[in-house]
Parts: structure tokens; C-alpha cells; sequence
RNA sequence: GGUACCUUGGCCGAGUGGCUAGGCAUCGGUCUGCAAAACCGACUACGGCGGUUCGACUCCGCCAGGUACCUCCA
């Protein structure tokens, strides 16, 4: 392919042509959740979203290295200091170890993860696993004079720093104007400045998880993990960075301080951010409420659901949006999304069904060219799939001979088509999985093989009732000229 | 209060200075023993008020409404 690929940029807040830093690699991170609770549908969207965009990375022929970390350690509630470690308060709740929370939630996670047929990451470091390496930079932050300590905690320091490098360039704005909007925090704090935050927090005596360091017992700050693992698995500049929209402002502004300090190189060439699931208009939250458990959804058990989604259905649901907009949720939006993946899969199996002739009366390089332009801009898989169901238009109209194919136009249509909806949009057939599922089909197809002999001697009171009663198990017939098609409602 | 962003047809959602995605729903028609599906066709929108322009939904300004961030959250 030599058509370019342009992604938005956080930090310049324009599209720009992606060039990797090594020619032929992409280094990617990506924010993973914090496992201290049931992943929402808003977390998955992000994941989702990113699977994507590493899906695509692969399919045009790069060699990637995705990371994607696992927060298991830290975390105080509120900024003061005085929180409570998100773990430690988990595990008194449940009564587990604070390992055992981290545990349940990272296996839960990947559940889920494979549920939604996202690809692993390459490497998926846990905070708790890159201790030292958190201390060695912070260690090193120090040494070059960015942060001090007190009694045992160590800062960062924003004002000596943003004297050297823009701080708020992430989210577009002036020191004064984040010192303005600091809120009055309540209580003594001994940090110096209001912006400052910490990079190593001292263990109190009720601290369950807690590492030896140079400053005493302690445990690390929440965004120096992301400084720390991202360096040493892709380097002190890598290509692409990631996450929520809500990580920009606090958690990558401050990312890219402790890296810059640190390594005196921008961090990340690209930075992007996944827009906010919102639920009637506001962001799903973890704090708010109003999140939905990916289970809820697949079963519908939840108050503000009608019926169960499968999850194909909802990440085709995601997809149709593009992951810089909003995404509003609710059954009328599910249920559209829902009849339109199933049509797209009807096409692919419909797909198998047409015969070639000897002339091609649709262009399957339209298809091709146009998916790539979509892709090409900033990972618009709105528009991909747009472009899909253009085709499977065209794919039902040559099943029913109105438009014609030739073989090596038909194959490339079928491989082509294939790529897209299943390597690059990562959807799945969910119909036509598993051996059950064979036997299954098997047995429909010979019901109504036998309804195909009744109707051929007029027999409709027989054919009928093998119709009808299939309906009643959820098997939806439809007579085709050629025969017939079913699909399980 | 500060800083950004958003407002598209019944619903969801792309996008662009002129050629007006797509899905779902709805209404006609074709096909069918009936039904469904499929196909064809219809419905052609861009919050309000000004401005720039030959021309704006797309650019600028103001207003209204909404959201996010500034505090843990993808």
C-alpha cells in the first residue's frame, strides 16, 4: 500500500501522516485498567477501540509491539495523600489479600477481553512486577533535581520543570491557568507547589502493599509505572501512546513531565485518546453509577435494558462510531447495531452462495480502496463500515443474478471482504462456531430438506408445521429460489 | 470560576466550502402457495441569529443548550 496513514495527534491536535520512528515498527502503549474492580463498558470501549488500531497496525504489514499494562499497586482516592490505597480498601471490604484482589479482577479482565475477541497485547507488565524500575526513575527524576522529598514521600516538582518544558501542552494549556483552576485543597500539605504530585508515597502503618526504597517503606505514585514500563519495553521515545480521554489532563500531562525530566526526550511521537461512553447523555463512570458490567449487557439484566446483546453485537455497536466521538448507549442505538451486524454476517455467508460467470459487473477494487481510505484517516472504521455495506448490497445481488461476478473477481471479493470484517474489525460469526453449532446445522438442514420434498408434492399442511415449529425453538426459515436459508433468531 | 469540546433527518452515527455516508425504524413496490429475508424506490437533515463567500451544514462572531477536564475513573 502507498497510500499514507494520518493519525490525530493529542499533542498537536491535527491529523498527521504516521511515520514510525524505526521503519517497519510500531512501539504502542496503551493505559490499562486498574484492578481493584469489574471492568465497565466504558473501560471496554477504550480496549476495544485500541484493538482495533493494533488490528489495522498489524494488517498493513507492520511489526508491533503492543504493550498494555495492568495497575495493580497504588492508587490513593482524591488527591490529597491522605486517601486510601484503592487496593488496600478493596481487600478490607472483601477481606482478601490486596493480591488476591488484583487477581481476581486481572483474570475477570482478560475474560472479558477474549469475550470481545480483542487480541493480547504483546506484553502486559503489572506495576507491582517493575518496582525498581519505578524507584531507578524516580531515583533518577531526583538526581537531575525535578523532585524532593518530604518524611518519606518524594514530588514532582511542576513549577521547576514548566520553566523548562511546556506542562500542559497534552491538554493545550498555560501554567497559570492550571495554578487558577487548582482548587482550595483542604488540610496542611506539604507538597510545595499546588500542581506538584507524588512520585513515591510513604507507607503508613496500615499500608498493606508496601516496598522497601531509598525514602523508606513506601509505594509508588500512580503515573510513574506508565513512565517507567513504557521505557523499558519501547525505549525513551516510542511511537504511539494511548488511552481514555480522561487520562489526558492528569495522568499523561504528568506522564510526559517525569519521562521528559527523566530521559530529556519528548516521550511519544503520537498520542491518542479514546473518546467517553456516555449513558443518557453523561460518561459512564465507575464514581457516577451509571456503568454497565459487560455480563449485564450480554445477559440484558439490568434496569435500563430490554434484552440481552451478544457481544459481537456490541463491539460492531462501538465500532460504528468512531473512537474520537462520544458514543451514546441505549437499547434503540443496541438494537440497530445488533440487525445491522447480523445483515453483515448474513452477506458473508451468502457469500459462499454465488456462483461465477464470465464477466464481473461490480468492481470489488472499489471496495478495497475505499476501505483503506476510511482506515487511512485516522482509523475511521464509521466509514469502513459504510463502505461494507455498500457490498453487501452488491453480495445479494449476486446471489440473486442481478449483478455478475467472474471467479478470480468472486475469490478476491471473498478474501478481501474476510479481511475486513474479521482481522481488521476483529468481529466473529458467532452463528457459525463450535462443533454443537455443526451438529446443529446439520439437523436444521435436514428438516428442511424434508420440508423441500413436502412442498415440491404440495404437502404445505406438513411443510408448514416443520416451519412453525422450528420458529417455536428460534429457527427462522426463509425460502430461497434455490432452496432455503435459516438463521437462529 | 478556569479550559476545551459538542449540538446532523423518528433513533444511532459519518462527513465535506458547491457533487448532500451508512445502520436501524417507517412507507410503497418486486419476489413468494403464505410468511420472512433479499432487492428496487420513497423519506434528503445539519441548534438560533448575524457575517465572510458567487455559494456554508461545513469558515468567523454572538447567543442558547449540553458534555468533559481542572479531584479517583478508559
Amino acid at each position: 500500500m502507498d497510500s499514507k496513514l494520518f493519525i490525530y495527534n493529542t499533542l498537536t491536535r491535527k491529523k498527521e501522516e504516521f511515520i514510525p520512528i524505526n521503519p517497519g515498527h510500531v512501539g504502542i502503549y496503551v493505559c490499562g485498567p486498574t484492578v481493584y474492580s469489574d471492568v465497565h463498558l466504558g473501560n471496554c470501549r477504550t480496549f476495544i477501540s485500541f484493538d482495533l488500531i493494533y488490528r489495522y497496525l498489524l494488517h498493513l504489514g507492520f511489526k508491533v509491539r503492543y504493550v498494555r499494562n495492568i495497575t495493580d499497586a497504588g492508587h490513593l482516592e482524591g488527591d490529597r495523600d491522605e486517601g486510601d490505597d484503592k487496593f488496600a480498601k478493596k481487600a478490607k471490604l472483601e477481606q482478601l489479600e490486596p493480591m488476591e484482589i488484583v487477581q481476581k479482577y486481572t483474570l475477570a479482565f482478560r475474560d472479558v477481553m477474549r469475550i470481545f475477541n480483542t487480541l493480547p497485547p504483546s506484553i502486559e507488565p503489572t506495576a507491582t512486577g517493575h518496582i525498581s524500575e519505578q524507584i531507578e526513575m524516580i531515583k533518577q527524576i531526583l538526581e537531575q533535581g525535578y523532585a524532593y522529598e518530604i518524611n518519606g514521600t518524594v514530588y514532582f516538582d511542576v513549577e521547576k520543570y514548566s520553566k523548562e518544558y511546556p506542562y500542559g501542552q497534552l491538554t493545550n494549556r498555560k501554567l497559570e491557568d492550571l495554578l487558577e483552576g487548582t482548587r482550595e485543597l483542604g488540610g496542611q500539605d506539604e507538597k510545595r507547589g499546588r500542581l506538584d504530585f507524588a512520585l513515591w508515597i510513604t507507607a503508613k502503618p496500615e499500608t498493606l502493599m508496601k516496598w522497601p526504597s531509598p525514602w523508606g517503606w513506601g509505594f509508588p505514585g500512580w503515573h510513574i509505572e506508565c513512565s517507567a514500563m513504557g521505557r523499558k519495553y519501547l525505549g525513551d521515545t516510542f511511537d504511539i501512546h494511548g488511552g481514555g480521554m480522561d487520562l489526558q489532563a492528569t495522568h499523561h500531562t504528568n506522564e510526559i513531565a517525569q519521562s521528559q525530566a527523566c530521559n530529556h526526550k519528548a516521550p511519544v511521537k503520537y498520542w491518542m485518546h479514546t473518546n467517553m461512553l456516555t449513558v443518557n447523555g453523561a460518561r459512564m463512570s465507575k464514581s457516577a453509577g451509571n456503568g454497565f458490567l459487560p455480563n449485564e449487557l450480554f445477559t440484558g439484566n439490568h434496569p435500563l435494558l430490554d434484552k440481552g446483546y451478544s457481544p459481537m453485537a456490541v463491539r460492531f455497536f462501538m465500532l460504528q462510531s468512531h473512537y474520537r466521538s462520544t458514543l451514546d448507549f441505549s437499547n434503540e442505538a443496541l438494537q440497530a447495531s445488533e440487525k445491522g451486524f447480523q445483515r453483515l454476517m448474513a452477506a458473508n455467508r451468502i457469500l459462499n452462495k454465488i456462483k461465477a460467470s464470465d464477466k464481473s459487473t461490480v468492481v470489488v477494487n472499489d471496495l478495497t480502496s475505499r476501505i483503506y481510505d476510511a482506515m487511512n484517516d485516522d482509523f475511521n472504521s464509521p466509514v469502513a463500515i459504510a463502505v461494507l455495506f455498500d457490498w453487501v448490497r452488491n453480495i445479494n445481488s449476486l446471489a440473486e443474478g442481478k449483478e455478475s461476478i467472474t471467479q478470480p473477481d468472486l475469490d478476491l471479493l471473498k478474501q478481501t471482504f474476510r479481511t475486513i470484517v474479521f482481522d481488521i474489525l476483529g468481529l466473529v460469526d458467532e452463528q457459525s462456531e463450535g462443533s454443537k453449532q455443526e451438529l446443529t446445522s446439520n439437523l436444521i438442514d435436514m428438516l428442511l430438506n424434508m420440508r423441500l420434498e413436502a412442498k415440491a408434492r404440495k404437502d404445505f399442511s406438513t411443510s408448514d408445521k416443520i416451519r412453525d415449529d422450528l420458529a417455536k425453538f428460534g429457527v427462522v426459515v426463509r425460502d430461497r429460489k434455490d432452496g432455503f436459508d435459516w438463521e437462529i433468531s
